[in-house]
Parts: C-alpha cells; structure tokens; sequence
DNA sequence: GATGTAGTTGAAAATTTTTTTCGATTAGGA
DNA sequence: TCCTAATCGAAAAAAATTTTCAACTACATC
C-alpha cells in the first residue's frame, strides 16, 4: 500500500540521498499511523536521535509525511491518504476518518488560497460512551 | 466584551481562587487571540515562568482558555467564541473565520460522541496569494 | 475585622525535548 | 573504483516544561 520504493524516488528526486537509516523510519511509520517520537524511534533503535529528527523534518518538508498535533507531544505519520482524527478523551484512543466536509463542500468566501488543512474531532469513542450508558 | 468577572466566577465555582496572576493572564489572553507564550509572558512580566504554565493549564481545564497548535510552538487564548483558523504558510500570518463545516452540516455515522473539534487551513492569505499574480 | 488553612506562588533545580557542532562515514554520480 | 557533497551520530548546548518546597495569600469562618 504504502510504496515505499515510491517514496525513495521522490527522495532522491529532491536531490536528497536515500539512506538505510531514512528507509528505516519510513518502515516505522508505515507499521502505524500517528505514532509518537518514542512509538517511531522504538521501531527503529539503530537510527539516532539526531537523525530522527532531521529525517522527519526531511520527510515532512518533502510531503511524505505529516506531522499532527493532537494535544500530547507532536505524532507523525505518512502522508498518504487524506483523512482526519477522532481523539477519545476518555481512553485516549485516536482513530481516523476519511469523511471531510471541507472537501465536500468549500468553505464560503474566506479569501485565502487553501492548500491544506487539518480537522480534529474531539470527544468520546463508541467504547467509552457505550461503557457509560448505552 | 470578555466578561473576566464571569471568568472569575467561573474560577471560584470550580473552587479556585482568584488571583492577581490568573487575572493578569487573563487580561494579557484579552489583548490579542492565538498568542504563543512569550508573547502572553511579555504582557505581563509580573507573573512567574511556573505559574503561567500552571495557570493556562488551569484556565484550559476550566474551558476558559483553548491552547492551539498551530504548527510552531503551542498558542493560546480565551474561548469565548467558536471560530478556526487560516495560517499563511508565506507570512505567518494567522487569522480566524467563524464558518464552521462541522456546525453546519453534522458529520455522517461515526459512532463517536463529539465533544469539540478544531479546523484549521493552511495555504496563502489574501496579501500573499495577490502580491504573486493578481 | 481578625484568624486559620488549603490553595497558590516563584526561585532553583531537575527533566525532557529539540537543535547545534563537527569529525567520521557513505550514497551515488562520474 | 573514485570523489565529493550529503549524511550520520555522539556530545554538548539550548530551549521548553515540570518538580520541589518554603513562603505567601485568598477567602471562608469566626
């Protein structure tokens, strides 16, 4: 699905060198969205902490991957698909959506350019709502 | 238009005290939206590092106070009203714009009780995306 | 208005997170 | 195979956030 032989191209198109420590991140991510720097960095302890950052600045800079704010530190993940996150603020679980009214249909008369854009969905997960009452 | 004598109440309902830190910061938070915290700092020079992170840690746990991410570092300010943000990836430039997709039109079946959410879009401002072409 | 106390404050120190340095290593074109 | 600019990573620096703890104060009660 992911392609990571895909994103080696667009790598070296940049005129950016792909490394086994880059490749190794990128393995990391694909095994899981949004994770944390310490979820990413435990999935490939050969690469150090220097070049995690560097590579995820790297790969953010390029578009491969996306870095989100989900109220606990920065997460990451591959900038695949389009989607958004529903965070559970019982549980903590973070799920995603690919439903996006922003693509359905356009925002009104904002006067700005949109080239991206970010939806957050905040609340209780069907597990934690459902344990409560239902 | 704030009302921080409701806020004060709302901080004493939830038996807090009111102090003169908590309402400098609220005042400083009144001055402008989305403020990173040195800026919220330099407004009010009287209030100690520690007790401005605990002091937004508190407002935002009361509701009072909404903290963003917004790409650089965490920014705050007060949740009076419900409104996104546009940030200019070419100035910087961050603005608000009350029309809310997620208001409007409910979002189909995701078996998820929302609570709140944020919408943010990114892209050109009206001054940048005209100072290229128009 | 005086008093008691739990909540609050802030300087210093500890932690955590992120960035900078710089010499050693390496991907990939010639 | 060679060469060189790009990359790596250990160590140190810088920045951001949290913990400690003794002194202070808002405010409910007397």
């Amino acid at each position: 699905m992911a392609g990571l032989e895909t994103v080696a191209g667009k790598i070296r198109g940049r005129g950016y060198k792909v490394t086994p420590q880059r490749m190794a991140v990128l393995e990391a991510l694909a095994a899981e969205q949004h994770q944390s720097m310490d979820s990413i960095r435990s999935r490939c302890p050969r690469v150090g902490l220097v070049t995690m950052y560097r590579t995820l600045d790297l790969l953010s800079e390029i578009g491969v991957v996306r870095r989100l704010d989900l109220g606990d530190g920065p997460r990451y993940e591959l900038a695949e698909d389009h989607h958004h996150h529903m965070i559970c603020e019982s549980c903590g679980d973070i799920s995603e959506f690919e439903e996006c009214p922003i693509d359905d249909g356009p925002l009104g008369d904002l006067d700005f350019e949109i080239s991206s854009h970010s939806l957050e969905v905040y609340g209780r997960c069907a597990v934690c709502a459902g344990g409560e009452r239902r």
